[in-house]
RNA sequence: CGGAGCGUAGCGCAGCCUGGUAGCGCACCUGCUUCGGGAGCAGGGGGUCGGAGGUUCGAAUCCUCUCGCUCCGACCA
């Protein structure tokens, strides 16, 4: 994308309204435009992101073998009505009456919808297992949204529902979402840290929620430092090896990591003094293993193998897509701006062309511009004419974790720059070493 | 929903107390100079002062109502 073309209304300076860091670069960088308290616009670079976050995502689930489709944002209160929900739920959800006068709402979740696809199509045992999952609009009607993305009322969100046969089967559609959750965390850049939940009102045994570590988290979070090292790194999973996958999810949640709410002091104790870590943390995801609650009230039943009919054992697992994109910034910023993690950056690299018009300079920096491209990378060419460092408080702030540099001076000894967002560190090399050089880093990405 | 505050140009703000025909910085447009970390000078465009009603000769300013937004608290992916 050349930048003349693009439509990036960055800021220089704060809005008033931002309070904190990653609402103040979203804004000040061009991504979203608040619409409504807690509803925004995504402009084209927050689009981009957004995009990205969501096809990872898309990418993880499908790698676990759950299948996507789409539910809608409105929904019939009657299905509500069944489970009960539609008096629990409380002025959170927005109610909206149609022309017939029939009760609707903007659905805050969907397990009442899909428990409804389910029964209408499912009635054997040999259906299952079965995960289906969507990653479609919400929402709630906070009473006080803010924190920008973080916390507004329409939200983004990926919301999977696994129908197993027996408690055992569900447990395994519940270890199965953790790793793909630990997966996908992970290619965002993010260290997601599987916390025990509390079970709530719905009684469920099994709930972690998935917390990234920041100091503007909303919750108060208790954890052993090893927790923080462990990754997946490249490891292949089998996600139909309950064994296997069971074991991960044991490696990942035997250091003791708790929210405030089910934080125990007498087990945190036996964590070693040198590793006890208590921090905040800003919640990304849930997975919970809930039973029969709406497979009960809602007859979604299927026939086992010896004849008789049982209500299909359930979870729901999320992922909160748009808020992604406020932790990220939250775990990846300087003063300057946003650091993207190259697997969700809006574009891989920043070509600044120092001197706009000169065609020495202008003629090199297009001819970087389509290597990368030749390469199957996304530049983002800062043709502007601006003067230099315009230019790069620009790259600085969008936070592009590449920038290829291109003046006169280094021309005439065939010499670009390539700088690290991250580390600032700078290193002179040949155009073609450079697009040699990204090539390689987004390898497999 | 309890408490506090703010709506004046695209953004950040002053002016309001003490009514008298709206201002500053950034951004934008034109020209010249400048050109490796948000340039300088000169000129220029842009605002029914959130909305409605009221008081007054006269309202951004005072009064009433209303809408929107923000912050603290309770609540939440």
């Amino acid at each position: 994308m050349r930048l003349s073309r693009y439509f990036l209304p960055v800021l220089k300076e704060n809005p008033a309204e931002a309070q904190i860091v990653s609402h103040r670069y979203m804004l000040r960088a061009g991504m979203i435009k608040q619409q409504a308290a807690g509803i925004y616009s995504w402009l084209p670079l927050g689009f981009r992101v957004l995009k990205r976050i969501e096809q990872i995502v898309h990418e993880e689930q499908q790698r676990a073998g759950h299948i996507p489709l789409l539910m809608p944002t409105l929904q019939p209160a009657d299905l509500w009505r069944e489970s009960g929900r539609y008096d629990d739920y409380g002025q959170e959800m927005l109610r909206i009456r149609d022309r017939h006068d029939r009760d609707m709402l903007y659905g805050p979740t969907n397990e009442e919808m899909i428990t409804d696809i389910f029964r209408s199509a499912v009635g054997s045992y040999k259906q299952l297992p079965l995960t289906l999952y969507h990653i479609q609009w919400k929402f709630r009607d906070e009473v006080r949204p803010r924190f920008g993305v973080m916390r507004g009322r329409e939200f983004l969100m990926k919301d999977g529902y696994s129908f197993d046969l027996t408690r055992e089967d569900a447990l395994h559609a519940y270890n199965r979402h953790m790793v793909s959750y630990l997966r996908t965390y992970e290619r965002m850049g993010l260290t997601a840290i599987p916390m025990r939940a509390a079970s709530g009102p719905i009684g469920g045994d099994n709930t972690h929620e998935f917390l990234v570590l920041a100091q503007t988290g909303e919750s108060e979070v208790f954890y052993d430092e090893a927790v923080t090292e462990l990754t997946l790194g490249n490891r292949k999973v089998d996600y139909d090896n309950r064994d296997e996958v069971a074991a991960i999810c044991d490696e990942f949640t035997a250091p003791y990591a708790r929210t405030d709410e089910t934080h125990d002091p007498s087990v945190f104790e036996t964590v070693p003094e040198a590793r006890r870590r208590v921090g905040r943390g800003i919640e990304v995801g849930q997975i919970f293993y809930f039973g029969t609650k709406y497979s009960d009230s809602m007859g979604a039943t299927v026939v086992t193998p010896d004849g008789s009919r049982v209500p299909v054992e359930m979870g729901s697992h999320g992922i909160g897509v748009s808020r992604l994109l406020g932790a990220i910034i939250e775990a990846s910023h300087d003063d300057k701006g946003i650091i993207w993690p190259e697997g969700v950056t809006p574009f891989h690299a920043g070509i600044v062309n120092l001197k706009q018009g000169d065609g020495a300079t202008d003629s090199a920096c297009e001819a970087l511009y389509g290597a990368l491209q030749a390469r199957g990378l996304d530049p983002l060419y800062d043709d502007r004419d601006e003067r230099a460092g315009a230019k790069f408080a620009t790259m600085d702030l969008i936070g592009l974790p590449w920038r290829i540099t291109v003046g006169p001076r280094g021309l005439a000894a065939n010499k670009v720059e390539l700088t690290c967002r991250r580390t600032g560190e700078s290193e002179e090399m040949s155009p073609e070493a450079a697009v040699a050089k990204l090539a390689e880093i987004y390898e497999g990405r």
